[in-house]
DNA sequence: TCGTATGTACGACAACGTACGTACAGTTGC
DNA sequence: GCAACTGTACGTACGTTGTCGTACATACGA
């Protein structure tokens, strides 16, 4: 179900596309921020759960985030370690960014 | 026709959207290297030129390139400054990193 | 055990993105 | 003038993306 890429499989393309959406973009900026958090948590906007859930697979599938399960909780985290060591500086350049 | 934002009105997500696509990739990462070309002489892909003038546009719109006309040909080269002022870092990391 | 909470799976649908061929418009040079 | 060159405009086709509602699966707690 949920296939995190290893950290050399994954790929800038992916990357930039996923964190190309301002909705995304925000959900990596609150993680940033805040930390571990399950998937209710993270926005405050009135954003269907399916809608959710489909933003959660891109982020993941492009390597962006964790997504561990926990209880009937899933914990979402941004994946930095990784992304730091496949693309050095790109991930604080984008979070850092004016919209 | 051409219409390019100004370093104000450049958006992060358009930015990271434009360059969310490997062709479009590619062309920054050439004209990054090579400075400017005009659109036939970036790519040697056996790409038609209806499919580049819609890259050229999307590059355009997004604030990551100039196109400046020229004769019968059209310049095109990087936005490094504008980049480089709005969103510091981040163009180095995209275009040093790995596929 | 049974209701509640959390999140996914699936299907639908409009909007967008990417690719092409063809036709056209401007510039250059013979 | 006119043919060749450079690139855009337009129409089209088809896959992808973003959104939702509904149904479902799992876990917790009373």
């Amino acid at each position: 179900m949920a296939r995190h890429p290893t950290r050399e499989q994954i790929e800038l393309t992916d990357v930039l596309s996923a964190l190309g959406n301002p909705l995304r973009l925000k959900i990596a900026r609150v993680l940033d921020a805040h930390g571990e958090r399950n998937c209710g948590s993270v926005l405050d906007a009135p954003i269907s759960k399916s809608t959710l859930t489909h933003h959660w697979r891109v982020l993941r599938d492009a390597g962006v985030i964790w997504q561990k399960p926990s209880g009937r909780e899933n914990l979402l985290s941004l994946r930095r370690d990784d992304l730091d060591a496949r693309f050095p500086g790109l991930l604080d350049s984008v979070l850092r960014a004016p919209d």
